[in-house]
DNA sequence: TTCGAAACTGTACCGCCGGTACAGGAGGGG
DNA sequence: CCCCTCCTGTACCGGCGGTACAGTTTCGAA
């Protein structure tokens, strides 16, 4: 149990550096057998398919996400009483955790799945919406607290708002990594963070220049003068 | 020449729409060409390997998105004069185009070139980079049209809220893709417009309750009151 | 009308890869 | 000592990417 647990954990661990860089189609069996250093019969004594190595990847992948985020935001919420402040930090622990990735963010595995869709079978697409719709019920938890106290500046569905969060990561992901700019990702969820602390808090600061050239908008009273 | 174009955009479409489905190492050539009816002498003829299929139907969809900017952005344009309006009018144009697709958005081959980086050339890669690029200089351009009119509420880096933009609608089709969900992406992009409308605009109603029960938080002055 | 290029088809073949089957062996705990 | 876990070794299959090359159709220009 030992020993197969350890050689199990190499495996997982060479097919998801794999996977991220090459997608599912384009990991070969025979390269992970080759960088593990274990036979092919050793390889499926572990796995009895791609499709199974594919759901141990994923689940694998999903728990220790779901780890990441409760730290973070577990953190957050233990140094700032108010939901706001905890979120924003939260997201602020995120970016940091983000920019110190040495080589970047190596890729999500749910995109990877996402777009290799068809040929997974039911239980893999599942396990995807699911870990997709956690997040949303995750920052949607965090949200409708903040939301309980501080009213949005604008009328939001809570859900949309949630999904944000996941969309401006997975597409931060997909920027980082095209651009090979390792920093996108980190500055993506800073953006973000704007966005939320704007949304629910009374303006920030006060600006330097209170009037410009503003074309005339129907409902629009300026606050701020 | 004339039968020969035909005939390649006949591939190229079957293989866009495979590709986006099951990613280029889960396509496989002879799929291709039993689709499409042709022989594997055929498909060798029109494109001398995998790599060159990928070049062209990533150069096409490349091309055919920026038309596909062009059109909203330029008809937004063209609707409303005041740069702002235009974006956000454009941005819920882009919206209503996103939710009118039948089966959802098919997937962006970008995000596919990019999780599966390491098994193509450095041409497409450099392409692929190219694309983003384009996004950011694309929608950094209309947004200092704004800023030289509106000053953002928050500091705000251009190119980072360009970038923003790419993200949430990447990010958007994941989500959309993965939880079949087809009207999440049209959703995420009208939530990235609230926040362009919010971080340019003055308030836009004037809040019910003006007072909450906030923390104290360092600098936050409340031009609300 | 002929010629030649473009746009294919047909056939045969190679090596890699995913997957199966099965026999056997090392090593450790009861 | 035995049995179970955790492998190795060998052999084989069919699908796939890719090559090679000969032959055929189509069709417009000379």
């Amino acid at each position: 149990m030992r020993k197969g647990e350890e050689t199990r954990t190499r495996i997982l661990d060479v097919a998801e550096a794999a996977v991220l860089q090459k997608g599912f189609g384009g990991t070969s069996i025979e390269e992970l057998i080759a960088e593990t250093g274990i036979t092919k019969s050793g390889f499926f004594y572990h796995f009895k398919d791609k499709n199974e190595l594919a759901k141990a990847l994923l689940n694998r992948y999903i728990e220790n996400d779901e780890r990441i985020y409760d730290e973070i935001f577990g953190r957050a919420r233990d140094l700032m009483d108010d939901p706001l402040q905890s979120f924003l930090l939260g997201l602020k622990l995120l970016s940091e955790l983000l920019s110190d990735l040495p080589n970047g963010h190596p890729g999500c595995l749910v995109a990877t799945v996402c777009y290799y869709e068809r040929l997974f079978d039911r239980e893999i697409q599942e396990t995807n919406r699911n870990a997709v719709l956690a997040w949303r019920r995750r920052f949607g938890r965090m949200l409708r607290e903040i939301m309980e106290v501080y009213p949005p500046r604008e009328p939001v569905d809570v859900d949309r708002l949630a999904d944000m969060v996941s969309s401006v990561l997975e597409g931060g992901i997909v920027l980082s990594k095209t651009l090979k700019e390792p920093n996108t990702l980190a500055e993506q969820v800073l953006m973000l963070r704007t966005f939320v602390r704007m949304l629910f808090l009374p303006v920030a600061d006060p600006p330097v220049a209170a009037v410009r050239q503003g074309q005339a908008f129907g409902a629009a009273g300026n606050g701020q003068l």
